[in-house]
RNA sequence: GGGCCCGUAGCCUAGCCAGGAUAGGGCGCCGGCCUUCGGAGCCGGAGGUCCCGGGUUCAAAUCCCGGCGGGCCCGCCA
């Protein structure tokens, strides 16, 4: 069983693990983390900081360390030296063993993988969850791309990962779509965007974006006409109408316009179609689900471009009509943490954090309450007695846990929902749900923002993911044509679409998620160092050379070649891939094995430039070399896997 | 007003949680490398008050306190 084993360098710092927990006492997992690279080569290839951990437990620190080193060669790691030096453990690694154990490892077909938790979870990831009301625009695709490279991630540690899209059709945002469509007289979304050859999301935004925009704009108009409006917010208005009527793509503008002038009161409409609804009347029922599955449709084929996709999609309104909802509102009712706040319904959090939170130590570390921070009650229904959504929030997290029977839940939100998010779990908290809401996690991550103002999708004023998957892709045609141009168009086509696909992906996991990030499609575009496509280029020239090369005649690899400068460093450098890929599962940090693909494409790179592969005249020193090519490409294809990128053999 | 997040060369960014040696990269700029495995590359150069001020420490980009700047949140919106 080939396909289970780890590699040697993996195994040695898990094993490595192991023997200082032993020795200090310490949690595995604490000192599995701080197994490390020394600051420079020289000092070894692994560090541990043992003095601060054998003086904690009251060990000698020397004795501690001969009793790791005994222990790593009883259990198979001759091959390895270690030795106490300013306060660290520090481990060298004999290249040479390494490269013969690897070679013995990939002559039986063998690819690297990354360890597998110790404790292994039911996880579920939600993401994107994006309104069903218009394409998704660039803020999404952010969520995308952290939320499915979290869930690979988690897969690839060992974990069971149930990933889930929430449907947002019980909200306002719907019911403006569904006004709209009603008044331009489109039945059947999905015909008519076919018709007029849209994508069928597309059309759904634009017809959302008219809709709200010209209720906006009609509703204010009113006002003005009453001695009470805001002039020059109505001009505003009227400038976006202006451009969306430009876009008009067969003939509704007008019809959605003047229809809303003709209703006495728009907004009410509006409510009246969500209310119908939320009862689960008909034709709102149908007109409702159908609208939103259209464009639902749209997410997907967006999504399938990016290799995302999911086990499950959750409608708000399932669990309304459910009663869902309504028996976690029965329990609130129940609560002593129910109260009336501002005359409606609520959850005391106050209480909740005084008698369940500040006592209760475990609590306080999962909450990170700010000292002086006040967190107002939930609110739970509207006077008029429907639910908010924070209550719907509640239900569906537990739902996610039962569904899946799940230890862990981890909503990717973008941060600007902290406080709600907060709510949602402190109300579980009160409600009894402990574990559960110890275990809700709130992947958190700074919205994206367009240079100098927000995007407004309700105006149409976004960027959407398609359209720079396509200026990603024209732009890598055009590259990819003028280095092969014998290649057949189809060819051209799917690298092209790779190398779109590999931009994008990576520009939107790269920088840590609670940094704020400002698009920039021409740093997304950018092809250069630094970029997906860049470590897809390495891939694709590893892959040339290996071509080049043939097959590797594993059992001539020369260990003591390997052992020189450069190529024992890359080959050191490279099987950390898996290590670092686990960490950052753990550490639900994306980010870091993104920037450690592009520092060890780097070292490949300069590497490779000066040490010849297939002109290497001696044969040990050549197989060498290929296993160590060989080596970096397996890792890299891992690594990019896992951020979702594809790793072209050819570009 | 309160809370949270962010602040590292002209621009973007790593390092901060677990303090330690010349603060790593990239874009842009300047100069080299196509008879040598793929130049989306490589080699070299210029460019830094790590936002400011205190404090802790033998040692602070990193920890603590206080500011400043930007963003977000504090809805019977989602």
């Amino acid at each position: 069983m080939t396909g289970s084993l780890l590699d040697p360098y993996t195994s040695l710092v898990e094993r490595l693990a192991d023997l200082l927990s032993e020795v200090t006492g310490a949690d595995r997992l604490e000192v599995w983390r701080l197994i490390q690279p020394p600051p420079r080569e020289e000092y070894g290839d692994l560090g541990f900081p043992l003095m601060r951990y054998a003086r904690r437990a009251g060990v000698d620190p020397s004795r501690a360390a001969e009793s790791v080193s005994e222990g790593l060669k009883t259990s198979g790691f001759q091959w390895v030296s270690v030795e106490l030096a300013g306060g660290y453990l520090n481990v060298k690694i004999d290249a040479g063993v390494l490269a013969s154990e690897l070679a013995a490892l990939y002559s039986k077909g063998w690819r690297p993988r990354v360890p597998g938790a110790v404790e292994p979870l039911r996880v579920v990831v939600e993401h994107t969850s994006a309104n069903p009301i218009h394409p998704l625009h660039m803020g999404h695709a952010r969520n995308t791309a952290l939320g499915d490279t979290l869930a690979r991630l988690l897969k690839a540690r060992g974990h069971v990962v149930n990933t889930r899209f929430y449907v947002n059709d019980a909200g306002l945002q719907v019911a403006y779509l569904v006004l709209g469509l009603r008044l331009a007289g489109i039945r059947d979304l999905r015909r008519e965007a076919e018709k007029l050859r849209l994508k069928v999301d597309e059309l759904a935004g634009w017809v959302y974006a008219v809709t709200h925009t010209s209720i906006e704009a009609v509703e204010e108009s009113r006002k003005v006409k009453a001695g009470e409006g805001d002039k020059a917010r109505l001009e505003e208005l009227a400038m976006v109408l202006a451009k969306l009527r430009e876009s008009d793509p067969g003939g509704f503008f007008d019809k959605i316009f003047h229809g809303i002038e003709s209703i006495e009161s728009p907004e009410a409409a509006v409510q009246e179609i969500m209310r119908r609804y939320e009862s689960g009347e008909e034709p709102e029922r149908s007109e409702v689900r159908r609208a939103a599955e259209a464009v639902l449709e749209g997410f997907k084929s967006t999504l399938s471009r990016l290799g995302v996709s999911f086990d499950d999609w959750d409608w708000e309104s399932d669990l309304l009509w459910s009663g869902a909802v309504s028996r976690i509102l029965e329990e609130a009712r129940r609560s002593r943490y129910h109260t009336i706040y501002k005359g409606a319904e609520a959850i005391d959090i106050p209480k909740i954090i005084k008698e369940l939170v500040e006592p209760d130590p475990e609590a306080r570390k999962a909450f990170k309450l700010p000292r002086t921070l006040e967190v107002p009650p939930m609110i739970l229904v509207r006077s008029d007695g429907t639910t908010l959504y924070a209550t719907r929030d509640v239900a569906y997290t537990l739902y996610k846990f039962k569904a899946f029977n799940a230890d862990k839940v981890i909503n990717v939100v973008g941060a600007d929902q902290r406080l709600e998010q907060l709510q949602v779990r402190l109300t579980l908290l009160g409600l009894g749900y402990r574990r559960e809401a110890l275990n809700t996690i709130h992947y958190d991550y700074e919205i994206v923002r367009l240079p100098g103002r927000r995007m407004r999708s309700r105006r149409g004023e976004a960027v959407w993911l398609d359209d720079v998957l396509e200026e990603a892709k024209a732009r890598a045609l055009e590259e990819v044509r003028s280095r092969n141009p014998e290649a057949p168009r189809e060819w051209i086509e799917e690298t092209a679409e790779m190398v779109a696909v590999g931009a994008v992906r990576f520009a939107l996991v790269q920088t840590s998620a609670p940094k704020p990030v400002t698009i920039d499609i021409d740093r997304i575009l950018d092809l250069q160092e630094n970029s997906g496509p860049y470590l897809q280029y390495t891939h694709a020239r590893a892959a040339g050379i290996l071509a080049k090369h043939g097959p590797i005649d594993w059992q001539a690899v020369d260990p003591e070649a390997c052992k020189e400068g450069g190529r024992r460093s890359l080959l050191i450098k490279t099987s950390r891939l898996p290590l670092v890929a686990a960490k950052a599962a753990d550490d639900l940090a994306p980010e870091d094995l993104a920037t450690y693909l592009l520092k060890l494409a780097d070292q490949f790179n300069s590497w490779y430039q000066r040490d010849s592969v297939i002109h290497e005249p001696d044969k040990g020193a050549r197989e060498c070399k290929a296993l160590i090519v060989y080596h970096f490409k397996e890792n890299l294809a891992l690594g990019l896997n896992l951020l979702g990128i594809p790793a072209p053999e050819r570009m």
